[in-house]
DNA sequence: CAGTATCCCATATGATACTG
DNA sequence: CAGTATCATATGGGATACTG
């Protein structure tokens, strides 16, 4: 998924869809997120064409969302899985957000047939929105605005502020 | 963006995705949380064709993501605009996942354009995963795994439990 | 098993003109 | 302003065959 190039620079929302944005692509994270590692098993989950799959994992992998790792089973030839990286791990909280929003909004009884706990306690887990001190944030306590960074305090003219969320 | 239909129904990551998977979509949602409501304003920031806009508004509103509002100035006739509804700000997790991860792997300075701030403190906001009491939860302190609810005792044989996220 | 190479097609999109 | 209509094009993706 390209945006226009000037979206690229300026907007990391867009830059990150340009990357993990393709139809299949984020489908393979949360496959690797169940556990999946191989070529053939990713195939079998995702019925996509193993084209897509090949060129997909081909883009995560130089994204250095996935790592590409060789191994070897006794007696066998080298095998090849693939594994997430940190960057992977930091793309969590989108996929769970999704994951979590659609058991909200598209299911009858609004749980979806994958849990999330946490390994040590089992508790549930979700995506949610937090301050720098780790407390949670309430969406419409957010404000999104441009950056002012150092040289930026030109072109004033143009409004930068902005409304935000409000429902 | 459409999945295989079987996905459709047993995977809410991909039955999110057929409705805001598309190029454009997410795109538009950060400008609504920029503050943008009508469509010229979309169209002059997205630089995408009307038509596509159109088709992308009207999925969102009938997905009940935005609500179209009419609303009249003095003196003037009828307009509408674009709000965000409660299920547009529980995508918030998303957008701002998506955003940060794109400010922290994809810019020089690990540092994007926009920045998030709760209103009342001024305080940097992210998205984050957390327990159902509202604590930081590690993202390799979480498993995924098929939920198991009523009548799914069946098919035993398959393996149920998932390796999950390790880097 | 783990891919790569082709071929073809559906469709999403860009460009543009038009309407109330 | 707020869209709809039309047309040409690009490209993502499905199917399938092939290779080390």
């Amino acid at each position: 998924m390209q945006p226009r190039p000037d979206d690229l620079l300026h907007c990391s929302i867009a830059a990150t869809l340009s990357l993990i944005g393709e139809k299949w692509t984020i489908l393979i994270l949360r496959d690797i997120f169940q556990g999946i590692r191989r070529f053939d098993d990713f195939l079998e989950r995702l019925q996509c064409s193993p084209a897509v799959l090949s060129a997909r994992l081909k883009t995560l992998t130089e994204a250095g969302i996935l790592r590409r790792v060789g191994y070897r089973e006794p007696g066998e030839r080298e095998r090849f899985e693939y594994r997430p990286t940190r960057a992977a791990v930091e793309l969590l909280p989108v996929i769970i957000g999704l994951m979590q929003w659609g058991d909200r909004h598209l299911t009858a009884d609004g749980k979806g047939p994958v849990d999330l706990l946490t390994r040590s306690e089992r508790r549930p887990v979700r995506a949610a929105l937090v301050d720098d001190q780790g407390q949670l944030v309430q969406p419409n306590d957010i404000e999104m605005s441009r950056a002012r960074r150092q040289a930026e305090a030109v072109a004033e003219s143009e409004s930068t502020t902005a409304p935000a969320t409000r429902a």
